[in-house]
DNA sequence: TCCAATTATGAGAAGACGCGACGTAAAGCT
DNA sequence: AGCTTTACGTCGCGTCTTCTCATAATTGGA
């Protein structure tokens, strides 16, 4: 049964207006009241009270006005998407990547670094660190402007935001990412599973836009299913949905197996096969195969209208997609749309960086 | 991004304080308008317009006050649950089973008859039809008295209604089944996959209540998964979530294949198997195995609070849930609970007739 | 340069809603 | 009969939104 929110007096519908006014400013850009007003389905003098209750928080300001019609010049108002920030990550094993957003979700500093597959929990936990501090010192931020900070990571991460198994990266089970992340900054701090993460991204700016209910497939040195259904991310009772790993399906090879066995780096296989080679084209096909494998279990589990394939195997593009098509179509009654990553090896720490905006949208501005 | 409903005036409120009573009024059943207002957190003063809108709705209505307290004596007032009723509907292979039931959901009225499997798609919706419509005749109810009403059955129902698969019932595929049961009783009409709404029943009323994500195991004659995440069906983009037919599972084995091998009826390998036979026992161990096979799958994938077993194998009771559990935890790192479906071969009815009630709910009670 | 047309602003009035307060009504108890 | 207890009903206040109308600030053309 559905809990009814205390509803009360007029003070809600206060908060109503101004959460749509908000939002109307968010979705438009820099407006004019009357604009504004319409956006929000409102009138005009609410959404100017509206606008000034923002304009308190330091959530909207007045911008230059409309320049060049006839009549009374409109004031404009713009949000003011500086007015906080949030930090997203990536600690995989190995690669960290840290970024810098700011409320619009526009990154604004960034920082990379490639790291050993088997560098210790705290020297990896330093080195994330340092870059997510070098990212807030570049910007210049003040104390307390990180209202957030999420980071992704290879495992299964339960809703309190521990790593409860992690086979990729030495010591990280049982740590508290999310926590650690927060203190970083002092911020409510988050940690998920990447390919969770991935698929946030994806559906946030990517290739599932229009998608609401969607797997993503994490394909290369990192492997791992994210689930998004109704557009919002599925992690489970434990956080491990879409762990596949004990599933005894028939003729599930694992995607290292298939690489180790040909004998070649993947991108060596992936040059071959675009060239013609047969046995490359081969390699890629057995790898399609295994992909085509997992996810039919998603898929057929949940039918959702769209596969996103990422990670480092999906550099090997149409090529990879065409196969695990035919694949899944064996598989699958009516197989669902199937379709690159947008945002290739940047997804995870840029679903981290949505998953933070989504606690600040929530908590912070009341949306 | 969430949609903000058109928010705009005081009225709003009202129709959020109207909701927030009916609600109280309906969880707590008949109350005094003061414990009415604190139950659903609003002034004494503003629950008694609502009720008195209620009133006119003809869904609250004054009650007989409270007795032997001291002071003076509170009108109390009670949900008029007679007001208006739901069809709910079990169209199996081998049984139709067709419930009247009033706005809290209690059955008024019944039936239930046995079929022939091969019976014609036209005659079984004859019977069907015959069977709804002695319900509601049964119960006197005025023109107009059934608001909705929905139909359950065997085969991949899509979002609109149609079946679009149908092994089981001959010239099943492709009926619209949700209109064809609306256009019965002039109400609007749905219709869903049978496990789908067994899973519903069970977390309306039975196993499953205290939890939000659940998998439900039919097993029986008819088969097949129910999915509930977030306490909401999901039945995915063509409504063919859970359908595994072609998940290529090693050593699953289908329970007709089973029992057929085993050469006896069910009942009878359950009775033999609770008297200690071995071999029956055995005939269960591999039932059971099968139906963990199926369930790991979804249990894999999303990870959910509880899995409730229901249809006709699960009459062999505790014994076919303790092999199952031992062969989930096989296949699975953390397993979660096994029990029981509470309502047996009445869930499928009973889920139709709660979704019959969601619609209720939300279109014509605006909760 | 001036005037009309255009567009937005700002203040005031009206309508709706919810809530607190206070007096009143109706019972039980002594 | 009088006191206590509990609930009812009404009044007034504050908040919120919208409508209306006079006013202000531009542009473009005469």
């Amino acid at each position: 049964m559905r809990s009814l929110g205390v509803t009360n007096d007029t003070a809600l519908l206060r908060r109503l207006n101004t959460r749509a006014t908000l939002h109307a400013l968010r979705q438009g850009g820099p407006q004019t009241l009357t604009q504004l007003a319409r956006a929000a389905g409102l009138s005009r003098q609410t959404a100017e009270v509206a606008l000034s209750d923002l304009t308190e928080r330091g959530l909207a300001e007045e911008a230059a006005p409309t320049e060049g019609r006839a009549g009374r010049p409109a004031r404009r108002f713009r949000f003011r998407s500086e007015a906080g920030h949030v930090v997203g990550l990536d600690v995989g094993p190995r690669r960290i990547l840290a970024m810098l957003a700011d409320l619009d979700g526009d990154v604004i500093e960034e920082r990379r670094l490639d790291v050993d597959e088997h560098l210790p929990a705290a020297e990896r936990l330093a080195l994330a660190e340092r870059a997510a501090t070098a990212c807030v010192e570049a910007a210049e931020l003040a104390r307390g402007g990180v209202w957030a900070a999420t980071a992704g990571t290879s495992g299964v991460v339960d809703r309190s935001g521990r790593v409860s198994v992690s086979h990729l990266i030495p010591g990280w089970t049982g740590l508290d990412l999310g926590g650690l992340v927060g203190r970083w900054f002092g911020c409510p701090g988050f940690a998920a599973n990447d390919a969770n993460l991935a698929a946030v991204a994806e559906h946030w700016r990517g290739s599932a836009r229009h998608v609401e209910d969607l797997v993503y497939v994490l394909s290369g040195y990192r492997a791992g299913h994210g689930l998004l259904l109704d557009g919002r991310l599925r992690t489970g009772r434990t956080g491990s949905a879409g762990e596949l790993g004990r599933l005894p399906l028939t003729g599930w090879e694992d995607s290292s197996v298939v690489l180790a066995e040909a004998g070649r780096d993947a991108e060596e296989v992936f040059r071959a096969a675009r060239a013609g080679d047969e046995r490359a084209l081969a390699v890629v096909d057995r790898l399609a195969h295994g992909l085509a494998r997992g996810a039919s279990a998603l898929v057929l589990v949940v039918d959702p209208e769209l596969v996103v394939v990422g990670g480092g195997f999906s550099r090997a593009g149409e090529l990879l997609l065409g196969r695990m098509r035919a694949h899944l179509a064996q598989m699958c009654l009516n197989p669902p749309e199937v379709t690159l990553s947008t945002f290739g090896e940047e997804s995870i720490a840029l679903g981290a960086v949505r998953m933070a905006l989504d606690h600040v949208d929530r908590e912070r501005l009341g949306l």
